[in-house]
Order: C-alpha cells, then sequence, then structure tokens
DNA sequence: ACCTGAACACCGTTCAAGT
DNA sequence: ACCTGAACACCGTTCAAGT
C-alpha cells in the first residue's frame, strides 16, 4: 500500500501514479494474488488509488497484461549468440527463457494466449537470435523454424515448470497404468539435484539442439 | 437454438439438460465466440434455457471447463504405439495430439493453463506411449523426461498454431532486425505446402526425436 | 491533466418458488 | 429432481465534478 491518507477529489498537485508504475505494480499484485484475483481494484488498492484512477495512464486491463510481458521477458539472456557457438548459447538463452517465465508462475499463464504482435523487444531477440544462427552456417531459409521450434519447446516446459508438483501422479488409478508409474517412479531416483519437470526439459533441450545439428 | 418455446417455471416432464449435452454444446459455443465471450449466459441461451438451470448439473464454469479437455484430446492417436516404432510412432501421436488441440483454438488458451490433475484419458494415454517406449528399449528412468519433453514441444507447438499469422512479422520495425527478417522470408519460400507453424513443427519435431534416439 | 464519486452493463453464483 | 425468477456481490469501464 503505497498510500494510506484519504485524498479528497480534483487532481493531486503531484502525480500518483505513471504507467511504469502501474504495470510494475501489477506484476508484483499478480504474483501474490494469482489470476483469479488479480482485479483493477486490486490493483489499485495496492496503488493507494481509486480505480478509475488508473484508466488516466493505461488502456485496461488487457493493456496492462500486454505492458507485462517486457517486465517477465527482461531477464532473457540472448547476449551469448554474440561470443558462444550456436549450440552452447541455444542451451543458455533456453534456460534463461525458460527460467524468466517460470519466475512469474501466474504471468505465464495470462501472456501465453495473448499474442506478441511485434513488440520490438522481442524482435530485438530474434535479430540476434538469427544473427548467431547465421553466423553458424544455418542456411537461411531454416533459420526462423528452428527458432520457432525451441521458443515452442521453451514455453511448454515453462507452463510444465509452474503446473503443480503432482499434476502427473496416478493417484487412485496407479494399477491401471502400471508401465506408466514404474516408469515415473524410476525417473524420480534419477537425478535428485533437478525436479521432474527440470529433467524433462534438460533432456528435451539437448536432444533438440543436438538433433537441429544433425538437420542443420 | 435448441428450443425456442416459453417455459413455465417448475420440473419439466422431460429433462432439458445433462452434464454431457452442456459440455459438448460448451466446446462449440467457445469455438464459436471465443474466450472473451464464452459466458455461462451464452451458453445458457445456445441451450434454450436460462442460466442457473446449469448448475443443476455442472459445478460451475471451472467444472465445465475442466470437463471440455476430454473431448478436446479424445482426437488424440496413441494406438500407433502398439503397432509402430516408438519414433515413427512418437511423429504420428505428436500430429494428432497437436492436431486436437489446434482444432479447438480457443480452448486450447483456457486449457493449456487448467491442471489436468489424474484425468483418466490422460493417464491411459500416458501408460501406451510409456509402453511403447519401454518395449523400444528406452530406460525406465528417462521414459517420462522423454515422453514430458515431447508434450512440451507439442503444446507450445499448438499454441503457436492457433495464434494471429502476423504475430512475427516485424512491420515497421523491419529495417531494425535485417537478418531475422531475411531468415523470415527466405523460410516463407521453403515450402509452400506449409505454413509457417507447420514448418517450424515439422522440424522441430524431427529434430527432438532424433535427438531423443541419440540419447536413448 | 489527474484524481474521486457515482453510475452502468455484465459477470458467476445462490436460493426460494413452482411443478 | 429440475426448471424459472429474483437477488447478490463483484467485475471492468465511463463520465461528470472537483482541483
Amino acid at each position: 500500500m503505497a498510500d494510506t491518507l484519504e485524498r479528497r477529489a480534483g487532481r493531486p498537485a503531484k502525480n500518483v501514479l505513471s504507467r511504469d508504475l502501474i504495470l510494475a505494480t501489477a506484476i508484483t499484485v499478480l504474483n501474490r494474488t494469482g489470476p483469479e484475483d488479480f482485479t483493477m481494484a486490486a490493483l489499485a488498492k495496492e496503488l493507494g488509488v481509486k480505480t478509475p484512477a488508473l484508466y488516466h495512464h493505461v488502456g485496461g486491463k488487457n493493456d496492462i497484461l500486454a505492458g507485462m510481458r517486457q517486465f517477465v521477458t527482461a531477464g532473457i539472456d540472448y547476449g551469448v549468440f554474440k561470443t558462444l557457438p550456436w549450440d552452447e548459447a541455444t542451451v543458455i538463452w533456453a534456460r534463461s527463457y525458460r527460467a524468466a517465465f517460470a519466475a512469474h508462475p501466474y504471468a505465464i499463464s495470462l501472456l501465453a494466449t495473448v499474442p506478441v504482435t511485434g513488440a520490438h523487444p522481442t524482435l530485438v531477440m530474434y535479430e540476434e537470435v538469427s544473427k548467431g544462427f547465421r553466423a553458424a552456417g544455418w542456411p537461411e531459409a531454416k533459420i526462423v523454424s528452428a527458432m520457432v521450434a525451441l521458443e515452442n519447446f521453451i514455453l511448454g516446459s515453462a507452463l510444465d515448470a509452474v503446473a503443480p508438483p503432482d499434476m502427473m501422479e496416478p493417484g487412485d488409478f496407479a494399477p491401471d497404468v502400471p508401465v506408466y508409474t514404474n516408469a515415473l517412479r524410476a525417473g524420480e531416483g534419477a537425478d535428485p539435484q533437478l525436479s521432474r519437470a527440470d529433467q524433462a526439459f534438460e533432456l528435451g533441450l539437448a536432444a533438440l539442439v543436438a538433433g537441429l545439428a544433425a538437420f542443420k
């Protein structure tokens, strides 16, 4: 709560809000309350303001969701394509990409479906990745497909990473699916350092990079 | 509209609704209206009924969303693991999996984030895939990771498939990202039969399967 | 221009009343 | 048990009034 003082109607001497403040606070509120309770009223309350005040700085709730994307994706490291071979760079990029989304568990569920439509930061990332791939000798026509395939895997993995940990548990149905249940248990013992989701991500990432190298 | 006749209050002689009818109609309404306009009122209207009547057969809107999943996933073909080698079976399974979700463009955005938590049909699919992998000599501890990695890629690809086609267009920023723009154009000419999303999916699927085979 | 206060249409859900 | 009708709390958004 930024301000508990009462405020009477009329323009205040100093602005209480700004677009950036609203977006940054939105991320905080969303991560605390979850998507269900992420309302304009809850956001306004956190900012110490009445709900309609928000509309002086943002277009509405959809505008806020779209604007939050840049805060989430700010942690993605695509600079490595300048210095490392494409396959090593891809692994680092993919891990930071997944981690950036997984750090905002509720944001991802809201952003996964909201289209990006030519956001500048995303395009800059595409440019850097494309450069890295081309410098490594990738044929022009396959670069975007390879990059998108990696992105698809990363986004799916981020959704998996924020899913409830018991999501794949057979529970009472275990006797019906013995082979799967055994495989699940065997996988748990494989590497105690990594979660089930982490293991799947690392195996898939290694496989995808190796496979792409072969199809280059 | 199932019924335009007026109906007075009180229990009708014959039931108008059932859980299955509500779920099947929900899919239809959602695919027509989109997630924004998919309301209990719109669903009730399509069924020729007042909104509160729905609550006699389903727990609420979340229950409806969860129940819709089985209708969406009904088209997934995992029977091929019984007859084909694991890598060929995986390709067919993955294509049908992505197609099933892509056939319900709005459902996927709502279902991508709703956890499955031990739904029986999903577990049966996991069992069949696990059996196929084990029969092919996969080590027990890696089966689930490989399957989940594939699922992550498939789900991400399905989201990509239903995204607006111009989502990756640089638009006015093209001069800022020349390498990416060139690669995008080169990719478009590569195979006129396949969409940009299809090309990325097919390349990624082939790479992932080949890579997994190498890491088996 | 930027805040509050009042109001609007709509949402999911509950519950009494009717058959 | 299963429908309608009326009601509830809450949602995002608009707009006049105040400074």
